[in-house]
DNA sequence: AATATTTAATTAACATGTTAATTAAATATT
DNA sequence: AATATTTAATTAACATGTTAATTAAATATT
């Protein structure tokens, strides 16, 4: 009999989705708290670890491709979270810094996060997160190889 | 000293993201050949599995959202790939059922996948693949308990 | 220096994700 | 039987994912 195509229930980018999601729920309703989605957090906790990158460099940090930053940025802009100062030696580009506002919002909305990764951690177990981690960069490199 | 904020390179949602878009990005090129988005293809998939289910099973077993397998469906109706039959005891709702067109297709997108599993396996390791499914389960059933 | 090429970012077009509102039919309640 | 409630599906509104096209500035080439 020929390889049939894995059962149904069970593909891997089903199961990883799956598990992305269940994890999300327990993420969104703390940022929605603050009307916030969870790429727009992304960006926010990428500028509080290094404030005043460009566009591209934040896109690579966030895991989001250009055309979704670019909206990213223009929205959070538009609700004075962060500022965009153009840069002398290349008007193409333009770095990004949090105001003090998102600087506050990162400040109310990051207890809540590590709240939950704790309450994941020692529900899930430690080791077996680390475990799963390692899985997950393991396949990550494996696929992006060729 | 507070626990910080989990480093900005290891969030659980941005790694799951990360081998999700890696292993999709294997699938993704021979859907396209056939002019399919990822999410499509598992409804065709789930109809050869089990064919005239309705809208609300499909969703349930394509982990879609209602509002999305309603334009799904109405997308592969209009190529002629699904075909919808009213219930005649409830006018609510209509199983779907794949044409002989989508049939068709789904015998010629389906080796293709199968290979790429294949040579995840193969590459990845058949154990670790288990062990990934295994403990992103075991994750998905430990955040839904609550 | 003028032209071609590359790069950073935006815009366009379409699909899906997500929550809320709406519609129409089925079922439950009085 | 008339009314209220529930259920299945769709529609609306907005954000993001994705690929391709576009714009403007920087760099390379002739």
């Amino acid at each position: 009999m020929t390889k049939m195509l894995r059962s149904f229930e069970r593909s891997l980018p089903m199961s990883l989705l799956q598990a992305r999601e269940a994890v999300m729920k327990k993420f969104i309703p703390s940022l929605k708290e603050y009307g916030l989605t969870p790429q727009q957090w992304r960006v926010i906790r990428a500028l509080e670890h290094e404030n005043g990158l460009d566009i591209s460099t934040l896109a690579e940090r966030c895991y989001l491709l250009m055309p979704s930053i670019s909206r990213i940025i223009n929205h959070l802009g538009k609700e004075n979270l962060i500022e965009r100062k153009a840069i002398d030696t290349d008007q193409r580009r333009s770095n990004i810094f949090l105001t003090t506002a998102g600087k506050e919002l990162f400040s109310k909305v990051a207890p809540k996060s590590v709240e939950r990764y704790i309450a994941i951690e020692e529900k899930y177990g430690v080791r077996k997160l680390e475990l799963l981690y390692e899985l997950l960069d393991d396949l990550i490199k494996n696929l992006e190889e060729e």
